[in-house]
DNA sequence: AGACAATTCAAACGATCGTTTGAATTTGTT
DNA sequence: AACAAATTCAAACGATCGTTTGAATTGTCT
């Protein structure tokens, strides 16, 4: 069996991205965290970069599919949406599940340099931001599109440099959600600014 | 003269760094692309953490001190201040000068892992945070340390995701100002929201 | 001009990088 | 048990890393 060998590569790999980015992540290091030989990330991943795919896609597929479920039932309701609810409908899929790590990991692979990333980032993450930009057009539509798409990245931004914060006090099941309230709070204000 | 030597080092560093990270970007490319010697670097600023220091405080510097001259402006008038006001006492120095590599510059340093510029951050950044902060809890005073914690992270995030998008038509002068003014609306917005 | 410090330079240091190799081992199948 | 495929392993590959060295060069003084 290989997968007790792929995942402990996955699991260290994931970890020391968190703290010393993909660069700064020897495969060495990654190793000897893992217990497992030198040679086991280009076997089974081909090489270190096929690792940092294999980590994102692990971790970002069920996040994102969760996220276009969750829109997709409120459109089913043919009702006209909230914002709060596109954005909870974005955010909640991050607050689930015991690894707090998740949120982290996004926010990781976000930062690092485009060179690394670009590729990686359009393929896990294209759909979903497109399905979520019109979903927010139709609720918005005094917004330009120009203005929309601004709007939408103060959202992201805001997400990525929040994502990693603990909460204040100690947190446990959806109270850990309490930030994403906050920034649903936030952000549904700024997207119904008046345009300029 | 050294000063050409240290100038072109800084350069050079600056543009590849933008594009590589710190870890990605070797002291021999940044040696190539000034066209200095290798040992040119630990020479001068004595070793590639220092010369990231150095390139990110000769940009950082001028900048902050114009936001704290800006936010100590407004605040000499001795008037209650708009929440739009200290956020563009805050952006405004962003848009400032013709290299716009600049706003990409911090965007890059706030991206890097934590381990390389953690301190550097708090030594150059702190200052202008906590007035900053101090500021704004004045003129939103509903909110809860706490709240106006997170939105003050939520307007940094936004600011760090778009600082090195172009506008979409031609920009020059201050023309390129209105992504921020985009920003200072949205967050304005954002931060004026009832409290939980 | 000569003396002295500052700077530049080619070269090499040891260390570590991602990747490859080929043999040894484990696993699955008959 | 015996064979074949899959996986693990120690070892090494060439390349590149940040840093150091000591001589050569440049600049700055009297």
């Amino acid at each position: 069996m290989s997968a007790d060998t792929k995942e402990a590569l996955l699991d260290a790999a994931e970890s020391l991205l968190l703290e010393r980015g993909f660069a700064g992540t020897s495969l060495r290091s990654i190793a000897e965290k893992a217990d497992v030989n030198l040679a086991a990330t280009n076997y089974h991943f081909g090489s270190k970069q096929g690792l940092l795919e294999a980590l994102v896609h692990r971790r970002v597929r069920p996040i994102n599919e969760a996220r276009l479920e969750n829109l997709g039932r409120l459109e089913a309701t043919g009702e006209t949406l909230e914002v709060e609810e596109i954005l909870f409908a974005f955010l909640e899929p991050l607050s689930e599940g015991t690894t707090m790590n998740l949120a982290a990991l996004i926010e990781r692979i976000f930062k690092e340099p485009p060179a690394v990333t670009k590729a990686l980032l359009e393929k896990e993450f294209g759909e979903v931001i497109a399905r979520f930009a019109a979903a927010l057009a139709k609720v918005v539509p005094e917004l330009s599109h120009d203005e929309l798409h601004w709007r939408l990245h103060f959202l992201v931004g805001g997400m990525l440099q929040t994502l990693k914060m603990e909460n204040p006090i100690g947190s446990s099941g959806n109270a850990d959600f309490c930030k994403y309230q906050q920034l649903i709070r936030f952000a549904s204000a700024g997207f119904r600014a008046a345009p300029s």
